[in-house]
RNA sequence: GCCGGGGUGGCGGAAUCGGCAGACGCAGGCGACUUAAAAUCGCUGGUGGUUUCCACAUGCGGGUUCAAGUCCCGCCCCCGGCACCA
């Protein structure tokens, strides 16, 4: 066998092998215990993989090969995430259609994921652009449309007329374009609609039921955002027939309402305004249509203005004056809101801007407050000023002025969410078409498709026939958005519009946004040859739900919240059994470039201490006179650290002057130049090394900076394997197991067992290390223990593994053997070394019997004789021994 | 501002249930092998001191306890998310 470890002849020859002999196939077949571990699937971009992706790769792997080992069967797919904008940029730039650059993409990805030898099964690969999937997704679009969970509805979005597309928020900066700075306006567009909402309350509740981070779920929370409170009507003044309608959380606040504020959107307010106050209402209401949401809630000062106009209070009967006031957002609740000062941190400042009355009706203690507020009381108390309900609770009072308000039909109980209906068109190219087309009147004899005059009857949507599916994209000449907001789809007239017994119809024109495919590619994981269904009722009742998920935390709120929705639709279709898709979450944290020292230089090249340099649109400027300055990438030997814990220069550079440097590792970035490509890791290391590493890293979930040293460590970890391999193998004779090596293996095995199971792979490895040293310091190392460290080596570091199982002459693959299993009773030492503590303070350690009793112990620890020294001169007030773990002397 | 997660050697981190702080690895120092270097192996490795020992050390300040990185109270800093949602 060979003396050095090759990883670039032995990592190919097992990943060969795996193929050949269909090593990872998912048992399709079979009773036991079943684990489905996946992947987030990745966008393949043109940039090929990144050091992030095998981070949690690399965890799902470890995973999925130790539960094979253990005999379960399993379920580890991996595939595409491939439409998205990328792709179609760069058609428009070079005119290749954004299939083939998707395709040459896909094979890098697929390259560098095998090159790294994970165990997915290939056979099940799946492409969310391919249209044999696309189908399904129309397809589970149509479920949608036809639960009447699909809707068309004018929304609100930002057009862009010179890029000819709509912008998301974050592409819209002050109402200009991000890119080209060009005007933006809020457009009403016509746009299909997901019902999301009325999944709000399940998709809140169920959270309870999955083990996912608690951040994540949080977020969950918070984005659905679920509120209850009342809706409560304040008649017109003069006009009892009309009303304004509030939504409030505090209904208990309402004899504390001083005065009223509706959206500038608001219906209502040409009614309430009166003529003397139209001309400053109407300027409010058009400066407020100009500007975006986004602006408006740029700054936190209040502005409005009144109406002129009053309600009533329904619980006072009390003349309330409505104001028109920005803050009142109309998308949410009735876009009108009852103002309470005193108890709401918002209407406090809308009132103090303008010299509105605050009055006071909860009280933190019982009595009310005599002075004015100096600032709003939010949290709950007892109610004062409020009538016969003075002294309730907060609480109390809520339930029943509800009652009370229903009871006079002057309101009634109500939930609101933040949350609202998933807007799900697309004007894009590279997406999945909608299945949907309507019926077009045109003039007799006219043919749309030649630009006849014609009008699509939006209101009137056809579903397709399911046998029609896949409704495949047009070819194009040209995929650059255009002017018309129907979407690049409207100018393949040619697919756009059919003719069929008679009538014109025509397709829809926007596509599905990418999260489409996401949102249901686990299922088709489990049988994605399917040509009749998008999936068996059987290999959904077989593998679902996913037992374990790992991917980055950017998806918590979007990716999985809109998965678990489809998946909730889908449940009530019967066409899954369980309803939540994901049992476990785990998100593997950030890998960010390496560690960097920054110095900063003003342009006289007198250095500037990091505290006092601020930053001016990004450029680095000295806080005191803005000055701009010079960013210094140093060296680790031109720093040290100071007694204050920060980093400093070197005397040599600064001189007498302490200068503070910057010091942290900034996310991987082309522009920075810290990519780090797992192609020159592979080639300089090996895969195997690329895995261990990056589970050695730290915990998975921590973010934490790449560090080329340490990949070099673990290396030579490796090398150590097979260097005690070799020798082994070279015994004539094998070696004996000793009692201690012995009991160190099984301890390992307990170890490794445990910390895979709980995903602590960096202190798996550690244990792995520990033993490998030790193996490598006895001058025969036993096969056996040989074998056993394969085996614990092999889900980390499967291609050593491999290759060593092989030279002690196993069957392979090591994956076939079963994980081995600790013996308890080896786990434990007979005799453990007890710290000895005078005072609470160590002062020597004795070797004792585990369950030594405590006359032993305390003789043993009294006759150390730097315990004794400590002793010396002083009474012994109590002695605490707990067994096996510590022996505390009390002395005065 | 609110919510979530963090802060331990020069660096990444370990200490899983209140019981030896710093496992394992990187960087550093010393030594072996070598003509030499690389590679490899061994030793060393928080700071300070009067160095077989002692004092001080887990962001800062208090507290509980025989014993605190770990529990409690009050702060500071970093990362992520949300941000007029009534």
């Amino acid at each position: 066998m060979a003396e050095r470890y090759d990883p670039s002849i032995v990592e190919p020859k097992w990943q060969r092998y795996w193929r050949d002999n269909d090593t990872f196939r998912t048992p399709d077949a079979g009773d036991g215990p079943r684990a489905y571990i996946l992947d987030m699937f990745p966008y393949p971009s043109g940039a090929g993989l990144h050091v992030g992706h095998p981070e949690g790769y690399t965890a799902t792997d470890i995973v999925a090969r130790y539960k094979r080992a253990c005999g379960v069967q399993v379920l580890h797919p991996m595939g595409w995430d491939a439409f998205g904008l990328p792709a179609e940029q760069r058609a428009i730039e070079t005119g290749a259609h954004p299939a083939e650059t998707t395709a040459a993409n896909i094979a890098t990805f697929r390259r560098q994921l095998q090159m790294l030898g994970f165990s997915y099964d290939w056979s099940r690969e799946v492409d969310t652009t391919d249209p044999g999937y696309v189908k399904w997704t129309q397809w589970i679009f149509l479920e949608l449309f036809e639960r009447g969970l699909a809707y068309q509805s004018e929304v609100s979005v930002n057009w862009c007329p010179a890029l000819g597309t709509v912008l998301a928020n974050e592409e819209v900066k002050d109402g200009l374009s991000e890119r080209g700075d060009h005007p933006v306006e809020r457009r009403p567009l016509r746009q299909w609609v997901l019902k999301i909402t009325e999944y709000a309350d399940r998709l809140l509740e169920d959270l309870a039921e999955v083990e996912w981070p608690n951040s994540t779920r949080v977020m969950q929370t918070e984005w659905i955002g679920r509120s209850d409170g009342a809706l409560v009507r304040f008649a017109l003044e003069g006009d009892a027939g009309e009303a304004i309608e509030v939504f409030t959380t505090r209904p208990d606040t309402l004899f504390g309402a001083t005065f009223m504020a509706i959206a500038p959107e608001h219906p209502l307010v040409d009614r309430l305004t009166t003529d003397a106050a139209r001309p400053a209402v109407q300027a409010y209401v058009a400066a407020a249509r100009n500007k975006s949401d986004r602006e408006r809630q740029q700054t936190k000062e209040k502005s409005g203005v009144f109406t002129g106009g009053y309600a009533i209070n329904p619980v006072n009967a009390a003349k309330v004056p409505v104001w028109v006031a920005d803050y009142v957002l109309y998308g949410y609740g009735t876009g009108a809101i009852m103002a309470v000062p005193a108890h709401d941190e918002r209407d406090f400042g809308f009132a103090k801007a303008y010299g509105i009355p605050i009055v006071e009706v909860v009280s933190p203690e019982g009595p009310p407050t005599e002075a004015p507020l100096s600032e709003p009381f939010v949290a709950p108390g007892f109610a004062v000023r409020s009538g016969k309900y003075d002294g309730l609770a907060t609480a109390e009072f809520k339930a029943r002025i509800i009652d009370d308000l229903e009871a006079r039909g002057a309101g009634e109980r109500r939930v609101e969410y933040k949350l609202r209906d998933w807007v799900f068109s697309r004007q894009r190219y590279w997406g999945e078409p909608i299945p949907i087309y309507f019926p077009v009147d045109v003039p007799d004899g006219g043919d749309p498709r030649r630009g006849a005059a014609c009008t699509i009857r939006y209101d009137e949507p056809i579903a397709m026939r399911r046998d029609e599916l896949p409704l495949r994209l047009p070819e194009l000449d040209d995929y650059r958005p255009g002017d018309d907001p129907q979407g690049v789809l409207a100018r393949a007239t040619d697919w756009r519009f059919f003719e069929r017994d008679g009538r014109w119809y025509a397709r829809e024109t926007n596509t599905m946004p990418q999260w489409a495919g996401s949102c249901w590619y686990f299922l088709r994981f489990t049988d994605p040859h399917n040509d009749e269904a998008p999936w068996s009722p059987e290999a959904a009742a077989r593998w679902l739900p996913v037992d374990l998920y790992v991917g980055g935390a950017e998806h918590a709120v979007l990716h999985l919240l809109y998965a678990r929705f489809w998946h909730k639709v889908l449940f009530d279709a019967g066409l899954v059994p369980v309803k939540e898709p994901f049992a476990k979450l785990v998100h593997q944290g950030m890998i960010l470039g390496e560690v960097e020292y920054t110095g900063y230089r003003d342009e006289a090249g007198v250095w500037v201490s990091a505290p006092d340099v601020a930053r001016r649109d990004g450029v680095p400027v000295r806080a005191s006179d803005g000055a701009t300055l010079e960013e210094v990438r140093l060296g680790e030997a031109q720093v040290h650290k100071d007694a204050d814990g920060g980093f400093v220069l070197e005397a040599a550079l600064a001189g007498a002057a302490t200068v503070q440097v910057e010091s942290r590792a900034h996310k991987m970035s082309k522009s920075r130049g810290n990519v780090v490509n797992p192609d020159d890791i592979v080639r300089a290391y090996g895969a195997d090394a690329m895995r261990v590493y990056e589970m050695f890293m730290g915990p998975l979930e921590a973010t934490k900076p790449w560090n080329a040293g340490s990949i070099a460590g673990v290396k030579r970890f490796i090398d150590r394997v097979w260097a005690v391999a070799v020798r082994a193998c070279a015994q004539e004779r094998d070696g004996a197991l000793d009692e201690a090596t012995l009991r160190l293996l099984h301890k390992t095995i307990a170890k490794v067992t445990e910390d895979i199971e709980a995903m602590r792979f960096n202190t798996a490895i550690s244990a792995m290390m520990v033993l490998t040293n030790e193996l490598g310091r006895l001058d025969a190392p036993p096969r056996e223990a040989v074998a056993t460290l394969a085996q614990l080596v092999h889900p980390f570091a499967p291609h050593l593994a491999e290759e060593v199982w092989e030279a002690l002459g196993r069957a392979p693959s090591v994956q076939a053997a079963p994980w081995p299993e600790a013996d308890p009773a080896l786990c434990e030492d007979p005799e453990v070394e007890v710290p000895v503590q005078v005072n609470g303070k160590v002062r020597g350690r004795v070797l004792l019997p585990k369950d030594a009793p405590a006359d032993v112990a305390v003789a043993a620890g009294r006759a150390l004789p730097t315990v004794a020294a400590q002793l010396e001169g002083k009474t012994l007030r109590k002695t605490i021994w707990v067994p096996g773990k510590i022996l505390n002397f009390i002395a005065r």
